[in-house]
DNA sequence: GAGATATACTTGCAATTTGCAAGTAGCATG
DNA sequence: CATGCTACTTGCAAATTGCAAGTATATCTC
């Protein structure tokens, strides 16, 4: 596995943004967050996606552990917890964004709804800072 | 909040990208090929993360089989293969151009150089279709 | 206030994937 | 034609994942 403790390549920013959300499970955690208005750990669950309990409980550790999610008690219930972006989380919305810029124009089956296509296009800087204004 | 459509396997653009390129090893490749002139296996094995032969193998034959990654004989040496993007690969140099833009924001300990941050900064849709450009 | 339910996990274990080392097959070089 | 280069493949132990079941605390229902 890779590690941000290698001396070589402490440096470098594709690698550091890879071991912290290159991987399946945690960009979907992201996208289910920014996007989808997930809350709760049962929202991640339950996003159709099949995560493992175990998997989205070490993601969400992970994610908390590098300044990306916070986490704390809910005040309406006690017997969960609100998670949410801090600014370095909302920060990868623009990164979400063009992947699904990306994924609009190379996977034929893309279900991207053709508005929002045309507005990431017109004005991607603008629908970012759209999507993050709309975060809790 | 999940559509009847979207949580499904296929239509997710993040998803699709995802699985694609999310993972380490992906993600290195590519900024290998995009950003420092990998071509050969052997530049790959050699780029300092210490990746290993058989997951380079796999990871190369996984990117060719999506489209991202084309692999051809190389005329002055028929013992090895030239690597290079296709046009769906070299559209993800904006996906790899925004995660530097945010590792160089978020990692105190990043390196991209101060010139090329302001010139990703400036125009980034200029900075793109630059690299792209000078790609063989 | 007792029992059922909700919520966010943890644990155990089998299956898959990874990482390391060694081996292989075709081409090139002297 | 012997040696090395190049791009892999193979074998195996270790780590990670996926699935199912269990746990702990809070809340709801009667």
């Amino acid at each position: 596995m890779v590690t941000r403790r290698s001396d070589e390549w402490n440096g470098c920013p594709i690698r550091y943004g890879a071991v912290i959300f290159g991987d399946v499970w945690s960009l979907l955690i992201l996208r289910d967050i920014a996007f989808k208005g997930a809350r709760h750990y049962a929202d991640f669950l339950k996003a159709g996606e099949g995560i493992s309990t175990n998997i989205l409980a070490s993601r969400l550790t992970r994610l908390e552990d590098e300044g990306i999610l916070t986490k704390v008690e809910d005040p309406e219930n006690r017997a969960r917890y609100v998670y949410g972006l801090t600014d370095k989380g909302k920060a990868l919305v623009p990164v979400l964004l063009e992947i699904i810029d990306w994924s609009e124009t190379w996977d034929p089956q893309t279900e991207v709804p053709r508005e929002f296509a045309i507005e990431l296009r017109q004005d991607r800087g603008a629908l970012a800072r759209k999507i993050v204004s709309e975060l809790p």
